[in-house]
DNA sequence: ATTGTCCCCTGCCCGC
DNA sequence: TGCGGGCAGGGGACAA
């Protein structure tokens, strides 16, 4: 599920719900997701305020009294409930039980997410975050961002997006629709960015980012449930999962093919050999 | 250093 | 209806 627009829903919602709330208890009925949560993790976060909330890549950090974050990462599979029921859910590993009665709980049955926990003076410098690239919504991120990262770069331009260390926060869905709207084929070595077409990248990036944002804003109720799948975005994907129908800018036109779905990095690539070519 | 392959894990969907 | 294979939104570890 995760990538950064469904990242950044989840954090508001959590934000919503549970901002200033005092974590009473937690629950810790699976210890070994991605990484071990720690074992002192439910007696560390005890007694602790919920202070405040960020989002960085598809990392979200919840800040604690007292100087302490947890940080979550909902791996492919990880959601949040934010009225977790009194009785275990399958695959609910971890449930935060505030003093007002509220319930958070932590879902993820591939268990490819972790938790843990950092004093948050030294959030930027824990390992899965630092040397994490530029956020893509923040005035840093800009063409030149992906110009220089990319020189020298012969990997396609696809693979190399998904690199967090080239930008924060794109997974396989926003990266194949992102690369459709600026027009570039997802084989292009990154290495043939040209200055207008990183311009068309980054300005594709944003875009394609803060429509996913509005339209998992307008799901938000429904979307921090085990049942609330993708936000509304899901269904304004242009290429990603489309393979065969015609791409949205050449809708029965007789020149187009129809979106082409390939493997990249072990992983698939859609697009649209028709408008997205290499440079 | 950069790039590609494999793997972690469970669930689901498709074809036979 | 049952079963095996392939695939899934992430990303680290490793080999070449």
């Amino acid at each position: 599920m995760p990538e950064l627009p469904e990242v950044e829903t989840v954090m508001r919602g959590m934000q919503i719900a549970l901002q200033n709330g005092t974590i009473k208890e937690a629950i810790v009925r699976r210890h070994d997701l991605r990484w071990r949560i720690p074992a002192d993790f439910s007696q560390t976060i005890k007694g602790r305020r919920i202070e405040g909330f960020r989002r960085r890549g598809k990392y979200i950090l919840m800040r604690l009294s007292g100087g302490m974050s947890i940080i979550w990462h909902l791996g492919m599979s990880g959601r949040v409930l934010l009225d977790s029921p009194t009785e275990p859910l399958l695959h609910e590993h971890v449930v935060l039980i505030l003093q007002d009665g509220k319930r958070c709980g932590y879902i993820d049955p591939r268990r490819f997410g972790m938790l843990d926990i950092v004093p948050t003076d030294r959030e930027d410098t824990y390992p899965l975050l630092a040397g994490m690239g530029p956020e893509p919504l923040e005035s840093d991120f800009t063409f030149k961002t992906l110009l220089v990262a990319s020189k020298n770069r012969r990997m396609p331009i696809k693979p190399f997006l998904l690199d967090q260390k080239v930008v924060a926060g794109l997974g396989n869905i926003y990266v194949c629709e992102a690369l459709f709207r600026a027009g570039i084929a997802p084989t292009m070595p990154a290495c043939n960015l040209t200055a207008p077409k990183a311009r068309k990248l980054a300005q594709a990036i944003r875009d394609v980012l803060e429509e996913a944002i509005e339209a998992g804003g307008s799901s938000l109720k429904d979307y921090v449930r085990p049942e609330g799948g993708l936000g509304y975005f899901q269904h304004a994907w242009r290429v990603y999962g489309q393979t065969g129908k015609p791409c949205s800018n050449c809708p029965g036109a007789p020149a187009c093919s129809g979106v082409q779905q390939i493997t990249q990095a072990g992983r698939s690539t859609f697009f649209c050999p028709q408008r997205q070519k290499n440079g």
